[in-house]
DNA sequence: AGACTGACCTGAACGC
DNA sequence: TGCGTTCAGGTCAGTC
C-alpha cells in the first residue's frame, strides 16, 4: 500500500520526467476515479487542457502537480490533485503502452524541449481498487489539502510541536499516529513499525505519554520511513515510474508489520496480531507492554 | 467539537 | 470444483 515513501518515489519520478510537459488531451476512464470533482470528468479533461506542469509536490500521501495556465499568464493557475489511494500507480511511457484493465485515466503529455518539437508521453493511472483518484482544483489555490498536517520528513516538521498536539488526544497513540490532521503520511504499515523500534504499545492512551516519549515515536516514524524512501527510491527506470504498493522491495526490512508468529527481531519473542478497529496490529508482546488499563484481547 | 464507525472497492486466500 | 466468507486498508461522510 502506497505510504509515504512509496508516494515520494512516485513524486520524484513524475518530477524527473514531466516537469516543463504540457497536458494535451485527458481521457477518463471510470467515473470513480475523479468522485469529488467538481464538473464530472468532463471539467477535469476540459481544464486540464494545455496545461503545464510547473512542479511536483507531496504532503503525507498527497500528491499534487502545480498547473500553469495555458500561455503562462494570468497569476497563479490549478492544482493537479492525486491520491493513490490502496492501489493506484502512476505509470509513464508511450502512448498506448499500458493496456491494464485497471487503467483508469490516460493522459497525453508532451514534454518540454527547449525550440525542439517535444516527446509525446502518456501518463496512465492504474487503480485496481479505486480507492484514488484525481482532482482538479480551482485556479489560485496554493495548497489543495490544507486539511493534511506536515509529514515527518518535511523539513519544516517539529516533533516537539506535533508531540504536544498528539498527547492533548484521548485517543489510543496508534489512532492518533493514523490521523493525517495530526501528522501525516503514516499508515498502518510505518505505525506498526514505528510503534515496534519505540517500544510503545498500539493501545496506550496518546494523553498518557510523556513529551520525550512522544518525541522519540515520531523519529522512529522518520527513521522507518527514511530507510523504505532509500530502499525504494532506486527501483523505477528512465521511463518507468511505478508504485505498486505494496512494501515489495521493502518488505524484507519489516520487523513487525505482517510477521505474525516470527521472532521479535529485538527480543525473539512471537510476533502478535491483534485486531484493532477493522484493522490489524502487529507487536511484540515482550517489547511492547500494554498499559495497565487495556486488557489483552479474549481470543 | 472531538472521537469513533462503517462504507467504499477488488482480488487473493481460505473453509467447507 | 465451486461457492461463500474473510481479509487487506486510506479516507471521509455520518453518527454519537
Amino acid at each position: 500500500m502506497p505510504e509515504l515513501p512509496e508516494v515520494e518515489v512516485v513524486r520524484r519520478g513524475l518530477a524527473e520526467h514531466i516537469t516543463g510537459a504540457t497536458f494535451v488531451g485527458t481521457e477518463v476512464l471510470h467515473p470513480r476515479a475523479v468522485r469529488g470533482q467538481e464538473g464530472g470528468a468532463a471539467a477535469l479533461e476540459a481544464g486540464l487542457a494545455d496545461a503545464r506542469i510547473v512542479a511536483v509536490r507531496r504532503r503525507g500521501k498527497y500528491l499534487w502537480m502545480e498547473l500553469e495556465r495555458p500561455g503562462g499568464v494570468g497569476g497563479p493557475g490549478r492544482c493537479l490533485l492525486i491520491h493513490l489511494g490502496m492501489s493506484g500507480q502512476m505509470l509513464l511511457g508511450e502512448p498506448g503502452q499500458v493496456t491494464s484493465p485497471h487503467l483508469r485515466i490516460r493522459s497525453l503529455l508532451v514534454t518540454d524541449a527547449d525550440g525542439d518539437p517535444g516527446r509525446e508521453l502518456e501518463l496512465s493511472f492504474v487503480d485496481q481498487r479505486t480507492f484514488g483518484r484525481w482532482e482538479l482544483t480551482v485556479p489560485g489555490v496554493t495548497d489543495p489539502v490544507p486539511h493534511i498536517a506536515l509529514d515527518p520528513l518535511d523539513p519544516a516538521f517539529d516533533a516537539g510541536t506535533t508531540a504536544r498536539l498528539i498527547r492533548r488526544k484521548r485517543s489510543e497513540i496508534k489512532r492518533v499516529l493514523l490521523d493525517q490532521t495530526v501528522v501525516s503520511g503514516i499508515g498502518n504499515i510505518y505505525a506498526d513499525e514505528a510503534l515496534w523500534v519505540a517500544q510503545v504499545h498500539p493501545r496506550k492512551k496518546a494523553s498518557a505519554m510523556r513529551q520525550g516519549d512522544v518525541v522519540d515515536l515520531l523519529h522512529a516514524a522518520a527513521g522507518v520511513m527514511t530507510r523504505a524512501l532509500a530502499a525504494g527510491g532506486t527501483s523505477f527506470d528512465d521511463l518507468y515510474v511505478n508504485v505498486n504498493g505494496a512494501s515489495g522491495y521493502f518488505s524484507r526490512s519489516l520487523n513487525a508489520y505482517g510477521r505474525e508468529g516470527e521472532p521479535c527481531p529485538r527480543c525473539g519473542t512471537a510476533i502478535v496480531r491483534e485486531h484493532w478497529t477493522n484493522r490489524s496490529s502487529h507487536l511484540c508482546p515482550e517489547c511492547q507492554r500494554p498499559p495497565r488499563t487495556v486488557r489483552p484481547p479474549l481470543s
